[in-house]
Order: structure tokens, then sequence, then C-alpha cells
RNA sequence: GUGGGUAUAGUUCAGCUGGUUAGAAUGCCAGAUUGUGGCUCUGGAGGUCGUGGGUUCGAAUCUCACUAUCCACCCCA
């Protein structure tokens, strides 16, 4: 029979590794939680119609990345691509945005892109995000970066860079697609194949084109930041003044753009020197609340991709090993090393004991081979005086216990 | 979606221009005067050589297709 594998694009946490999640989750949690925002947890997938309008009909993530799939019933579903689309729904559907504004919430989940897998980029991966609903103020953009930055601090991470731009309200940036399809016309024949059909549609995707030549014109292309209007520049100045008052160094760049429709005003991404890979990215989104049927609300968040972090972290800490590995011989002392484990683990011992029924030798090759800090080997011996070795194995050396008295080998263990 | 590399034990790999029972290291299990770890030694288990065709007396080795995987592009977290 042949072994069936994971999908592809698909990842398995091993035993050895899944410590390391449990790191990076309870750092994003701290994170969160140290500014006020709370966790939500949604569906993994929602009805199509939600990220169709949500995320935006001309985005690749819509058009061709999506795990769609109809349900039994004949409805469209899909695994959901990002998370905040879930969280704005989330928000509407339970009337969050009723009670108490700001709305501060973040997540963490897998998502899905049917993408073609590749170095940092997988068909199902994991999302810290945090969002931030019906503050206006250009401090909540400030404070959505440096959270995303203090994620990253907090996780040990350096050789990060922010860039950052702002891509105007709906008014100012219809000027400026005006102004930029102009431009772009003009020199339409240079352009790259994806380019020329990029040029109706979305032509502030041009801006993004890694193809060498559409670089080059894009560098005279007009310049969003010429077109703000002056709410979305005195905004955005705004942001930068912030940043800059809490020591935030960032790069301007105008041909950040982002690749979902949602965004409006401020668009920012965390880049990997090393890599040139994003590992968080965000910005405002003013229009989605409405455009998913609640009221006008202003609205920042990011979301960082958690397997591109493993890379930068230097130091995840450790998995907890067994305080005590507990080896017996024979049907009596394993019965009486399984109730003394028993007691200890009653106390918040790590213990572990022989399931195989194996020789000591084994058993102390196991001990070891676990980390187990202590270890005691229980036998007729033992059972007839009550007293053991409880041996270091760091030291190799030993001490005799009272093999009976749970709170002395506890107190000992806890040390 | 486009282009390139790779595919042999759990893992990392060797296997020359096709030749008989496919190897190493490491890991796993067991043993070394029989109740004790780390070092050493010995033994054992473990592979339809990615899948399916083709060439050949004979294919892990040559060829084609498919699949998977890695890298680059595109895009993105």
């Amino acid at each position: 029979m042949a072994l069936i594998k994971a999908p592809r694009g698909t990842n398995d946490v091993l035993p050895s590794d899944s410590y390391k999640w449990r790191y990076v989750e309870a750092v994003a949690d701290k994170t969160a939680l140290s500014a006020g925002y709370k966790e939500v947890r949604f569906p993994t997938f929602e009805e199509t119609e939600l990220f169709a309008r949500g995320v935006g009909d001309t985005t690749d993530i819509v058009q061709k990345e999506m795990y769609t799939f109809d349900d039994k019933g004949g409805r469209s579903m899909t695994l959901r691509p990002e998370g905040t689309a879930s969280a704005v729904r989330l928000s509407l559907e339970n009337g969050l945005l009723g009670g108490a504004l700001p709305l501060k919430l973040y997540y963490k989940i897998n998502v899905f892109r049917y993408d073609k897998p590749q170095a940092g980029r997988y068909r199902e991966f994991n999302q810290f995000g945090m969002e931030l609903y019906g503050a206006q103020s250009p401090f909540a953009d400030a404070e959505l970066i440096e959270m995303a930055q203090m994620f990253l601090k907090n996780l040990g991470i350096n050789g990060v860079y922010l860039k950052i731009n702002s891509i105007g309200c709906p008014v100012c940036r219809a000027r400026y697609q005006e102004a930029l399809k102009e431009f772009f016309a003009s020199r339409e024949t240079e352009l790259c194949e994806t380019c020329k059909g990029r040029l109706q549609r979305n032509p502030m995707r041009i801006l993004d084109c890694k193809s060498p030549v559409c670089q080059k014109i894009a560098e005279d292309a007009p310049k969003i930041t010429d077109f703000l209007c002056d709410e979305c520049e005195t905004h955005y100045a705004a942001v930068k003044n912030a940043l800059t008052a809490i020591g935030t160094k960032f790069e301007e760049d105008p041909g950040l753009v982002r690749g979902l429709d949602y965004y409006t005003k401020t668009v920012f991404e965390l880049i990997d020197e090393k890599t040139g890979l994003a590992v968080a990215a965000g910005g405002r989104y003013d229009g989605l609340i409405e455009e998913l049927g609640g009221k006008h609300t202003p609205a920042v968040g990011f979301a960082s991709g958690i397997e591109r972090l493993f890379p930068l972290i230097p130091d995840f800490g450790t998995d907890p090993v067994a305080d005590i590995y507990i080896a017996s011989m024979g049907d009596n002392a394993a019965q009486k090393a399984f109730t003394i484990a028993d007691g200890l683990r009653k106390n918040g011992i790590n213990v572990e004991t022989d399931l195989m029924a194996r020789s000591v030798k084994a058993q102390m090759k196991y001990a070891d081979k676990i980390g187990a800090r202590y270890t005691m080997v229980l036998g007729d011996s033992e059972l007839e005086t009550g007293s053991a070795d409880l041996r270091n194995m760091a030291l190799g050396e030993a001490s005799k216990i009272d093999i009976s008295d749970i709170e002395a080998l506890t107190t000992i263990l806890r040390s």
C-alpha cells in the first residue's frame, strides 16, 4: 500500500517542533493583550461571497487562489484565504461595533491559498493578525504598526525594516488612478503583458510589477503622494510624526500598493532584509466594514505570516522535559511506579514510567534520551525497604528517598 | 500560470559507462557474567530504488509520461 502523503504545500508540526509554535503563539497573545486586543476565533470556512466582497473581486487571491467548494447543500464555501474579512463579519454579526469602541481584536489562524508552493510560501499557512475598528485617528495606524513591530521584537527578531505609504481615500485615489492610466497608456507598448491587462483594471499594480522594464517606466510615473487630498495628506503626515516620535524608522515607498482591494490611506510592510519577504503587512481599510454591510467605520489592521518568522527567531526556549523517570522491574514494582507517578502528576510534576516492560538498562537509556532530570529504579528490594536511589542524571549522583513520601519527593523535584 | 533542478532504508546520502541476494552513516530494537543512562563493541529489524509505460537477455542505472518536492518568475504573509 502506498503511503498517503500530506497535501502539497501543507506542513506537519512534529513532536520535536511543536514547542516552537507554542512559543510564537504565547508571544502573540502577550503582545496583543498588552495593548488591550482580545482574541477571536472564527470558522475555517465562510460563504464565498464574504471574500469576494471583502477581499476584492479583482485580486489574485479571489480570482485564482481560493479553495472554494460547494457544500452538500449546494452553498458555495471557501477556506479562508485571510482573516480580516472574517473578523469584520464576526464583529457585524455579533453586534460588537455597537459596544465599546474602539474594538480591538486579534487572531491566530491557519489560512489557505492555492498558490504554487515555494520557499516561505505554502498552501496552508498561519497568520497572527490584529484589527482595530472605529478609530480614524492617525495614532490608530501608528499603534498597529507599533504592534506589528513589537510582536517581532518580542520574538527576538532583528533585521527587519518598515516600509510605508499612503494610497489615499476613494476620492483622491480615483484622481490618481486616472493620472496613472494616462501616464501608462502613453507607454503601453513597452509594458509587459500582465501590466497591459492591469492598465484598465488596476493601474496601481503596475507600480508593483517586478519586470525591470515596467519598474523603469514606473520610476517616472506620477506619485500617489502628489495626489492625496488634504485630509489624506494630513493623516499620512500625522502617522509619520507619530512613528518618528516613538523612534520608529521607516522608509517611504510610493510604489507600495498591497494586493488586497480594501486598503485606504496607510499601508505598510515589514520586510526581512535577508530574503526580501514581507513578514508582516497591513494598513487602513476604512471602506471594508461598510462594504460588508455595516455602517461606515474606520478600521486598520495587520497580519503576520508565522512560517516566515521561524527562520528569523533566534531562541524558541525549550520543551519541558520529564522531571523524573521511574524505572521498574516486575509487575509489583510497575504498579508501585504507576502509583507514585500518579501522585506526583497530581502535584504538577512531569513524570514518566515504563510502559513496555523493558529491562532496567533499556529504561535508563530511554530516560536519558528524553532528558529526564532524575531517575529512580523500583524493584523487589525497594518495595521491601521502602526507599530508593533518586539519581540526578546530569551529575550522576544518587541519594536515598522514601518512596511512600510523595510530598517530600515533590519538593525535591520542584527545586 | 511559466522556466529549471531533484526523486534509493525513519533521516542524510553512495551506487562508475545497465549485469546476479541494493550499500554506508545516523536513528530505532536487542545483547556484551544476567537491577541502572551518556562512550565502545556485536547483532537485528527496516527499501515494490516516486508511479506507470518503453528499450534490453537483463534497468536503481537509458528513454517517455505522470506525480511529488526544491529553486526562480508571477503574486503574496
